[in-house]
DNA sequence: TGTACATCAGTGAACGCGCGTTCACTGATGTAC
DNA sequence: TGTACATCAGTGAACGCGCGTTCACTGATGTAC
């Protein structure tokens, strides 16, 4: 149920998701309150293949790799399900209002935080947030097609270029 | 006119701007071939906009010191016009069918841009669109309430330190 | 100076559409006795 | 083993709504003679 709407058109609604499942409008009431509800269901399953996505990436690779790995991995994830990924970041949903979809999402941050948190043991927290703002930006940038001569299709040595130079600018700093 | 959707609800249509405007929902059609040169057109006074802050706040700044002050322009643009930076950036605007949007905002990304190649002379471009990802990205994320602690009201202290650790960062690997 | 005319921003009513949501209902499934 | 009943996912028609867009129109403005 959770594949359907990845690939959906501009934007994602009650009657979408109903027509996909092959089931009538009114169906979606009787496991969901409302669309916000389903919506917010949606964005937890979401952020639990993320999270999947982001501990695959950072098996079976040494530690000091895990990260650009994993910044790789988060940048597929947002152009390989644009919708999904707007769903879970810039839909606006009230975190607050569901308890599962706060933590689903906290989950899905928690290993690439950690492995950037390990680049700086002073300050293991801002290093985190600055390098989840780094690989959020690129694949917003990217998505919404505004960085001049790259395309969602073509980015792969972009990310991987640039994810390279933010490491260095981690170690170097933690160095100097 | 461009001022009055800024402080909007959750999304712009035509018929909002007319309301607005106090005007009937056909007198848009006047001006504009139909909502999406509406909203090209919007966007286009909102690049320029956001060009004005960022050259105003690398004004009376030492060169050392424009890539923090226009990053903190930029976030602070963001937090004060949500609606208008969503539109900017993620509304979906086909940038090759309106040419002045395109210029605008190329022109818009151009000063930060050159403060952030300045700080690394062998690959300026790259640096400067890493500093870019950046400083959306944690636009974006306080904009989704999306970091945990932070809200768009007290975020200017976080955006500072971060700010000042991506700049230690760059000039690290740069002197590395 | 005065009249005729073109221009053009704005009107207001209407259109078709898809949306989220409600409603009384149907029909299959599983359990109690 | 068979009957009665509760549960519950799904139906399909309807609702009110706001949207983008079209249409024939009005009325003010400025220009030509």
């Amino acid at each position: 149920m959770a594949a359907l709407r990845e690939c959906g058109a501009d934007s994602i609604g009650l009657r979408d998701v109903a027509r996909r499942a092959g089931v009538s409008p009114a169906a979606p009431y009787r496991h969901f309150e409302n669309r916000a509800a389903l919506l917010a269901a949606v964005a937890t399953a979401g952020f639990e293949a993320f999270r999947g996505a982001q501990d695959l990436a950072r098996e079976n690779v040494s530690e000091g790799e895990q990260f650009a790995a994993m910044a790789h991995a988060y940048v597929r994830f947002a152009l390989a399900n644009p919708q999904l990924f707007r769903l879970m970041f810039s839909a606006g949903l009230e975190m607050s209002r569901y308890p599962e979809l706060r933590a689903a999402a906290d989950a899905a941050y928690a290993p690439l935080a950690r492995a950037a948190a390990r680049e700086d043991s002073i300050a293991p927290e801002e290093v985190a947030v600055a390098a989840w703002a780094f690989v959020h930006g690129l694949s917003m940038l990217l998505l919404d097609n505004q960085i001049l001569g790259a395309s969602p299709a073509n980015s792969e040595e972009l990310v991987k270029s640039l994810t390279a130079r933010f490491i260095a600018g981690m170690r170097a700093a933690r160095l100097g």
